[in-house]
DNA sequence: TACTTGACATTTT
DNA sequence: AAAAATGCCAAGT
C-alpha cells in the first residue's frame, strides 16, 4: 500500500462525501460537519476552499445560515433553482432547510 | 520558524 | 440587531 498519505486524504474525503449526500434543496453547516468529521468548522472550510469544486457545495452554508462569504453570489443562483427556503434577508432559512449528516461513514 | 490568511463558530460588548 | 473579540486548525508566504 504505497500510500501511506496522511489521514488527511481520508480525512478531505470523508469531508467532501458529507456534502455530497447533502439533498437537494437542503443545507447543512460547516459545524456540523466538522462535528460529524471530528475536526473545526474552519478546516472544513479550507477544505472546501481547496478540494470542494467536485461538490456541491452551495449545500454548506455558515451556521446563522448566511452564504459562504467568497461564493455568496453564485449560491443564491443554486438556491433559486432548487427551490431551497430563503429568508427575505437572502440566507438560507437554516431552520427549516438545515440537513443533518450521518455520524459516521 | 513566525506571521498572515481563510467556503467558520460562539460569546460578549 | 450588529460588531468586536476569541478560539480554532491547516496552508501559504
Amino acid at each position: 500500500m504505497g500510500e501511506g498519505r496522511l489521514d488527511h486524504e481520508a480525512y478531505v474525503e470523508l469531508v467532501l462525501s458529507c456534502v455530497e449526500q447533502v439533498p437537494r434543496g437542503r443545507v447543512t453547516t460547516y459545524g456540523l460537519i466538522a462535528e460529524v468529521v471530528g475536526s473545526g468548522p474552519r478546516l472544513v472550510g479550507n477544505v472546501m476552499a481547496t478540494e470542494g469544486g467536485g461538490v456541491p457545495w452551495w449545500r454548506v452554508v455558515r451556521a446563522d445560515g448566511s452564504l459562504p462569504r467568497s461564493h455568496a453570489n453564485q449560491a443564491r443562483q443554486a438556491y433559486l433553482e432548487e427551490g431551497t427556503p430563503l429568508r427575505p434577508s437572502g440566507s438560507v432559512d437554516i431552520r427549516r432547510a438545515v440537513w443533518l449528516p450521518p455520524l459516521a461513514e
